[in-house]
DNA sequence: CGACCATTTGAGGAGGCTCAACGCAGGTGG
DNA sequence: CCACCTGCGTTGAGCCTCCTCAAATGGTCG
């Protein structure tokens, strides 16, 4: 992975960036950079020095054991932000699902922004304390939940972040092993549970990749909801 | 618990801050305040107006699922912070393992001296950064690893942060229930797990709440090791 | 002493994993 | 154009880890 790594990035086109959208980060230096399926945007434990904004395509960030084992972090879809994980070093890796593309900032330019910025410094606040949230969330689903519930929460959570749809319902752009690796199952189970709900009619499985829910609201119960919420 | 939570908070005695300590955060508005055994801190999905510097004993974070399911998020020792869990609303709610006595900071407060002190600010960004990289590591940890190895980390991470020293171990102030629902086990898979540690004389357990750590290197083997991390 | 609670220990069972076979689509080369 | 290969997904059979249920142990506090 040492020597491959390099001949991966260099696949990466590096654009100058097109056209600063309109939203705060654009005043500071950025660019769009390409890249292909399966490459790496910055490894495990790199020195973080950048923070990337998702233009198009997926990412994946994961990390790996010492055996082979990889846990998926997350899923990082066209608009949203990855490579806060982490202080000084990133604690996963990033990798294109498929060939995306990205805005990339300096971390050091984001610092020096959000200190005159208010507007960025609360966007990126906000990144983090989503990413926080969704943390939370996993270690709930991983620590407590059956293989059914964690299947249906990943698709009412997916369902309402991708983007890109199709007849209805919506395109998984990862494969049954990074679903796999980012629940914490087998492949085999995550193909048996999907192959379960799509019998039950809760939902349609197109192909491999290509998803739609007919029963929402049963779906959402096999996720198990919280407790309700009171407070103190 | 709607109706029980008020009466435990009434068990939290109130006080004025006698010794500012010698930290930023000595600077704006807070309170000691006593936190009896099993009480709440604060509740699940409260509004999170308020932060906590934990002077002494030992607080859990934990969040229900509807059919009692429960998964404790952290342990908090003295010396950390809690309550930076989620954004407006706590993601988790936070109690006593053992009395605790507690520094509490309005986040209104904390806001506005971190906007004019960067230390202060640093320190701040610093416990959520510990947080999110804690979180990282809980969900590889929930994902891939075997009890054993869930168990193994555990103790080397308590082992690194708990003050509290016993004839040369330490003291596990949490029930075998709270560490089950932290590490997403049963309370006997977690007791039979210490005893197969104990019979392998990795550790020692003098009764359920002194531990004793005899071989380090052993127990860090199974706590399961990363892999090897390069950098591009 | 006896009630109670937490913990340990044991026996049996289930959910998810391992291993293996098979189908299918896409790419490649003869 | 077809044979072959490869990667991915599905399905089945058997097994193992961890869970469930139950009982025994031990410590604490009336």
């Amino acid at each position: 992975m040492l020597a491959a790594t390099p001949l991966r990035m260099a696949h990466n086109l590096v654009h100058p960036a097109p056209s600063p959208a309109a939203f705060p980060f654009s005043q500071i230096a950025h660019q769009v950079i390409t890249i292909g399926r399966d490459a790496e945007v910055y490894s495990e434990a790199c020195p973080a020095s950048h923070v990337y904004k998702v233009l198009s395509g997926t990412l994946r960030t994961a990390k790996l054991l010492a055996d082979g084992r990889r846990q998926v972090g997350s899923f990082v879809f066209a608009g949203e932000w990855v490579g806060f994980d982490g202080g000084l070093t990133h604690f996963y890796a990033a990798e294109a699902v498929s060939e995306a593309r990205l805005l990339s900032f300096a971390r050091r330019d984001l610092e020096r922004l959000m200190a005159e910025d208010r507007d960025a410094a609360r966007i990126v606040e906000g990144v983090l304390c989503d990413s926080l949230a969704a943390a939370f969330e996993r270690i709930v689903s991983l620590g407590r939940k059956s293989a059914t519930e964690r299947v249906a929460s990943f698709l009412v959570d997916i369902e309402g972040r991708i983007a890109e749809r199709s007849k209805g319902g919506f395109v998984l752009p990862m494969s049954r092993g990074d679903i796999a690796d980012y629940l914490g199952l087998t492949i085999e189970t995550v193909s048996r549970t999907l192959g379960d709900l799509r019998r039950r009619h809760i939902i349609q499985v197109e192909d491999a990749h290509h998803v739609r829910i007919l029963d929402p609201s049963h779906l959402a119960v096999l996720a198990g909801e919280d407790a309700q919420r009171y407070c103190a």
